[in-house]
DNA sequence: AATCTATATAACTATATAAGCATATTCGAC
DNA sequence: GTCGAATATGCTTATATAGTTATATAGATT
C-alpha cells in the first residue's frame, strides 16, 4: 500500500471526501443505491428530495469518485463505485454504539 | 455486531460525525495527536492555528467522542479516543490513490 | 419538425460554521 | 489576595453550500 504523506494538500483532499459524506441527503442517496444501479428519477422518488437537488449531489459524488455514471438514452444510471462507503459508515455506526454504551454505563453508576 | 437501522435520525448522526472529519483544521489536530497526548498549547504550536480555534475544534471532537480529555492543573491533555480515525483516513487515502491511478490511465490512452 | 421526458445547470436565498478578537474562567505561584 | 498562564467561551464577520425555482439540454416519440 502506498504511504501518502500528510501534507496540507492531502489533508485538504481527505477533508473534501469526508465532507461529501457529511450530508444526510448524500448518505440517503448512497444508501438507496445499495441494491444496485438507479436512475435519477428513481433516486428522487426513494429519497423524496428535489430533482435538481439529487442531480447536484450526484454530480459531486461522481466527481469525487463515489459513484459511477452510465448514460442510456434519456436515462442516467448511477451506481456505487465500490463498497468502501459502507465500510466507512459501519465504522461510524460502531462509534455510535460505543458512545451509546458508554452513556448507558454512566447513567447506571 | 449490532445492526443499526438507517433511519433519518441515524443518518443524521453519521453525517454529523463525517462532518467533524471534513475540516482540514480538525484533521490536522487529530494527526498531531498521533504520537500521543497533547495539551492545547502544544496543538496550537504544531498546527499553527489560533488558540480559540483549536479549543473549539477540540470541544467538538470531544463531544463526538473522537478524543478524550484529561485535566491536570492548568493544562488539559487531549488524546485520540481510538485508532478508528486513522482507519477512516486510510480508506480515504486509498480512494485518492485509486482515483489518481485511474486518471493516469485515462491520460495514457 | 413539434413535443414530451429525463437530466443538468444557473441564479437566488437561507443557513451553518470557521476564524479572529476580546473576554471570561480556572488554577498555580508568589 | 494579586498576578500570570492555560484554556474556554461569546460575539462578529466572512464564506460555503443546501435547497428551490426556473430554465436549458439532450434524446425519444409521434
Amino acid at each position: 500500500m502506498p504511504k501518502t504523506a500528510m501534507t496540507p494538500e492531502v489533508i485538504e483532499l481527505i477533508a473534501q471526501r469526508f465532507r461529501a459524506l457529511s450530508e444526510p441527503a448524500r448518505l440517503s442517496i448512497l444508501h438507496s443505491m445499495r441494491s444496485g444501479e438507479m436512475t435519477v428519477t428513481e433516486l428522487v422518488e426513494e429519497t423524496e428530495l428535489g430533482q435538481a437537488n439529487v442531480s447536484k449531489h450526484l454530480q459531486l459524488l461522481h466527481t469525487l469518485g463515489f459513484v459511477t455514471r452510465r448514460k442510456d438514452g434519456l436515462f442516467t444510471y448511477y451506481a456505487l463505485a465500490d463498497r468502501s462507503v459502507f465500510t466507512l459508515c459501519d465504522i461510524m455506526c460502531n462509534r455510535l454504539d460505543t458512545e451509546a454504551r458508554a452513556r448507558r454505563r454512566v447513567l447506571a453508576s
